[in-house]
DNA sequence: AATGACTAGTTTGTAAAACAAAATAGTAAA
DNA sequence: TTTACTATTTTGTTTTACAAACTAGTCATT
């Protein structure tokens, strides 16, 4: 992993916010999400790492999966966005805003430090 | 907690990071750190956060944690940054700039979504 | 028909991390 | 002396990340 790689440890929280935005736009299934996620730079988000999350939204409400078949391989399950969805896909908008401006402001305050 | 505070998922992994920025800049103790980050919307931190991610970092390498006595109160226990610690500083640098390019692209693309 | 490559998802187990809460301890003002 | 504020450590619980193993489907080679 080189140093400019997005370590596992800055994704975590950002992560499902990029779910919400993606699923939002669209239904998606996991595979298609990682592949999707790669285009961002988020290489390789391991596979062990997305699913549960997935599972973990449906359980929360924000999203709703349906299972349909596929003829390339096996079913996929397309993850749709609930109303409880969209809504923390807002707040989570909003959140990065606060939480860019805020950091980037920590940072800049202090360019010229060696 | 209001919708636009920074949760405390959001906040994973770059915490670490905005420590380093402060201690590069000058030696600080936990309390400090603490009352420094409420200046850029990191609200009430936890102390159970923070003193822990203070002794890994410690434990790292990152920084050196130096006692010393305060006539306001209990002693201090003033953190400097080490060789090691501005390196890692530089790489939260880069992977910051990285992770906020990316996370804007995928929003952006996606403006228009309900 | 057997093998390998790619696609797709679930489950399990372990390690790490977050952090609430309690314990300890110092100063200072009411 | 009680309260408020400052300051750190430690303990225990819950959550999370995610590697790894397992299942299972398609398609192109061998």
């Amino acid at each position: 992993m080189s140093q400019n790689d997005i370590s596992s440890q800055m994704l975590k929280g950002i992560l499902q916010g990029c779910l919400l935005i993606l699923i939002n736009q669209q239904p998606y299934y996991g595979y298609a999400i990682s592949q999707e996620l790669s285009k961002y730079g988020f290489a390789d988000v391991p596979k062990g790492t997305i699913y549960p999350l997935l599972m973990s939204m449906e359980k929360k409400g924000l999203i709703v999966g349906k299972t349909q078949p596929s003829k390339d391989g096996p079913q996929r399950k397309y993850y749709h966005i609930t109303t409880t969805g969209k809504q923390a896909r807002q707040t989570f908008l909003n959140k990065w805003d606060m939480l860019s401006l805020n950091v980037n402001d920590l940072i800049n305050e202090r360019r010229n430090d060696t």
